[in-house]
DNA sequence: CTTGACCTTCGCCTTAGGTACAAGGTTTAG
DNA sequence: CTAAACCTTGTACCTAAGGCGAAGGTCAAG
């Protein structure tokens, strides 16, 4: 049985994070002392890596809780994660391709403007930021 | 003089937007009518064309304001803008990078579960979000 | 004159993941 | 006994870029 402070002290969370996670359902207590103290049990350990480790993975508090949802129910099978984990990662690719849009529009950019000591009135990053029309690719 | 539904027509942006830069100091309406009704000049539209071209290169409403300030500032330098587009770009590709290290981390999960139906007991996907590998136990 | 479209300000809601007080109760070590 | 260290609930705040709606003022046409 762990108070709220040295779970948080081995899971290197702080104790508030450990009750954001507990209002959002996230994470229980397994019960709480007469005073009223958070009381873990060693499960928590294990269900706080879980969490941490599908955020690597760029998951949601809200996503993690439907793939919690899913480890605790017996009818649910492989591939329902499989594909929870499937749509992720087009999730992350689509943001990344929009992101590389974008570098690539900046970097034109930054190439169109090698000159030092120009005035801003000159400056071809600003031109190009007015005319949006020139799409240039 | 355009009123904010004229130039929110013209820029394809709600009231709502328009208002919303104003209050956050992008847009300032050129004056008010005697009702109160915003009034835009005609230079309003090719701010607005600047306020979507940098937003579409990354920038936030903060830093366009900052490039809003930087191209009417005459002491200002070219290279004060190459400079915001440069810092951006390297923060694009760090979180890209970042983005990219979860989508591989996802690639390997989704390898390593061949795709029938087994029970959630058995996913390894859901085994190896609960054993992040640790240094201490 | 009245209807409907347009405008005003104000203020709460969203996502995600918390942080930071405030005011007070509990436990433990010295 | 006391003071520190820990815990409780509750509230408010932060980022980004607005969305939405209430309550009400204004303007043009029929």
């Amino acid at each position: 049985m762990l108070t709220i402070g040295k779970l948080a002290a081995q899971t290197e969370l702080s104790t508030n994070a450990l009750r954001f996670y507990e209002r959002e359902g996230l994470l229980q207590p397994w019960s709480k002392s007469p005073a009223g103290y958070r009381l873990y049990g060693d499960d928590a350990e294990a269900r706080v890596s879980f969490i941490k480790h599908a955020q690597h993975c760029g998951f949601t508090l809200t996503e993690i809780n439907e793939l919690l949802t899913l480890r605790g129910n017996d009818s649910a099978c492989c591939d329902d994660v499989r594909r929870l984990a499937v749509e992720k990662k087009l999730q992350l690719e689509a943001k990344i391709r929009s992101m590389k849009v974008m570098s690539k529009a900046l970097d034109l950019l930054i190439t169109d403007c090698p000159d030092q000591g120009r005035p801003v009135g000159d400056c071809p990053i600003l031109g190009a930021m007015e005319k949006i029309e020139r799409t240039r690719t």
